[in-house]
DNA sequence: GCAAATGACTTAATCGTTTTCGCATTACTA
DNA sequence: TAGTAATGCGAAAACGATTAAGTCATTTGC
């Protein structure tokens, strides 16, 4: 590759020369800036991104944290989806996306903080991790530009799918179509969670819906096997629900099948309705009820809201942007 | 952060000496080591990955070419999951990964190879892209450390799913349940797609079976409307197929919509079967019958050959590596 | 007993940039 | 016409590491 030093050779001018020139400085000439231009387009060069961060302190690289703990990783739609969107967002403006290493079990491994120190990362993003990790508190203290997804931390920028919201227009639809018997498998405890269990009772409340403790069960997030067994639970009770409402479409997919297994049809004999409208659900049969969160917006929004903290951390407004989502009206759920 | 003259400060050493003992150099006493190797754990030392790459050309970071032509990115099923596993193999051996930045429409963008000298990637995994674009090929080209997934460039390491053991097994399986009558849809011209069709002809001769012409159709990947109508086609001829064969489980999504629109059940009336093995398929009613590919081992022997290749490039040999995928006999093929 | 080898460091160059300061020229002002 | 200001460029330090070569005292070999 040539370097600064080729070109200033060719040139006959000094390595500062070249630099000043290609960064567009005002005390070169004008005639010395298009030479040395020209010349260095003519020899393919780019600068190294090294050597110049390294001087700089700026990569224009961001890290994305982004555990698993499931064992989902990149195969979980929803972030997934709003890495992708991230993705485009940021590199549009010229940064590039570097993975924050998460195996935790390597000799000699750097937390989560010494690991952007390392690579000298402009900005970090933050999403689907456990955030109550002393190692992801630790990077949310430090002094680093910082955007996490679906999790409020003091004083940094988040995005957040409208969790209340959400739940409110699903729970409405969902009464509207004529159901009172409601039930609610919720996943693990979490910020997302807490919102979503608030939002459905109080929803309720509103409507004058009465929700049995006995609606509300834990299943863990995307676990099928989970949502069968408290779906089993909701079909025995004595009073069981018209509509059930999963943690995510994953467990709907696995709460529809116990409810096939029973001998139940959907909608006709019960309903439900999932979470996140992933792409599979539209496509089958009966087409998924579910709230469809926006990841293309909460991916561009924390790409923007990241580089304006980087590029202007002044006037950058820290406060959380909430992202709508929007209910699919897909067809397991009855009107009764 | 700490660097390696505070360190030699604290310790009243010269730099160079901090450097060797951290990097363990047999010139230095052990007495010293141990003393500056303390101290560089109590300030929390760890080295600049810019500065230590700049000096060794070697950055520890691979660089992930992923683009997208149909817009799926990172939500492509197949590619998640071999992605993600590629990162945890690499990320074991204390390697990072970069996505190559691919947004084509950028003012003053790289191209590929660039990009890679850009930040200095010690290696590169090609995966989904337009193996045909002059930028891909002139990246391959390069003295770049590379291993591509499902497409072999001449002298580069590569790591392919099976399609011709995979279509042949999923072939076999069919016709053993009875079916004699089978189309298949297949994806856009590429070497997977090819593999698949020479399989696909090849083992329905082998087996006796013949293949009408217009049995053969083509359809995007993942196109659920392309596919929909390749099936209403298939549908429409005077003898139309008793099972379809799709190009991979979201068209098969689209073909079975497009079946029970008709009226017809799977698997009574018709059998289909798609290709991937996506989550979602093993989940809905009924059970998706496809040929599962490995995307963990795909993508965990991509890491494992990249490395050898950058650690050890005389030794590694360039070969195709082959991965075996699986029939996953769901219910969508009706023996008869 | 003296040269050579060894051990344990240090010096200094280097990787490819950026940037501050300084130095000539040239142009402008009074 | 002398003094000041602006213009255009170069020298050199710095970023944080690595490493070849050099230094100096102590051991070893014969």
């Amino acid at each position: 590759m040539a370097s600064m030093k080729d070109i200033s050779r060719v040139c006959g001018v000094s390595v500062a020369t070249v630099s000043k020139a290609l960064n567009n400085h005002k005390d070169i000439s004008q005639e010395t800036k298009s030479h040395i231009r020209q010349v260095a387009k003519e020899m393919g060069y780019y600068p190294n991104s090294l050597a110049r961060a390294l001087k700089t302190n700026r990569t224009y690289n961001i890290g994305v944290l982004f555990t698993d703990e499931a064992g989902n990783g990149l195969t979980h739609d929803y972030f997934a989806g709003v890495l992708d969107s991230f993705k485009r967002s940021v590199e549009a403006r010229g940064y590039d996306v570097t993975f924050l290493n998460a195996s935790k079990n390597r000799k000699n491994r750097m937390t989560y903080l010494e690991h952007c120190r390392y690579r000298g990362f402009d900005g970090v993003m933050i999403a689907n991790v456990d955030f109550y990790d002393p190692e992801v508190e630790e990077l949310v203290k430090s002094n680093i530009p910082i955007v996490t997804i679906d999790h409020l931390f003091h004083d940094r920028a988040v995005i957040v799918s409208d969790n209340v919201r959400g739940m409110r227009e699903l729970f409405t639809y969902i009464y509207e179509q004529g159901h009172r018997r409601i039930a609610y498998i919720h996943g693990a405890s979490s910020t997302v969670t807490k919102s979503r269990i608030s939002s459905f009772l109080k929803t309720a409340e509103e409507l004058g819906v009465t929700v049995p403790e006995a609606y509300l069960r834990e299943s863990p997030y995307r676990d099928t096997k989970g949502a069968g067994e408290a779906t089993k639970e909701l079909l025995d009770l004595p009073n069981p629900p018209t509509c059930i409402i999963y943690p995510d479409d994953f467990s709907c997919f696995g709460g529809m099948n116990v409810i096939r297994e029973r001998g139940l049809r959907i909608p006709e004999d019960i309903s439900v309705a999932g979470y996140d409208g992933i792409r599979a659900g539209r496509h089958i049969e009966p087409q998924l009820t579910t709230l469809r969160q926006d990841t293309v917006q909460i991916g561009m929004q924390a790409g923007e809201k990241l580089i304006s903290l980087i590029e202007k951390p002044r006037t950058t407004i820290i406060e959380p942007v909430v992202i709508r989502g929007e209910v699919y009206k897909g067809k397991t759920v009855r009107s009764i």
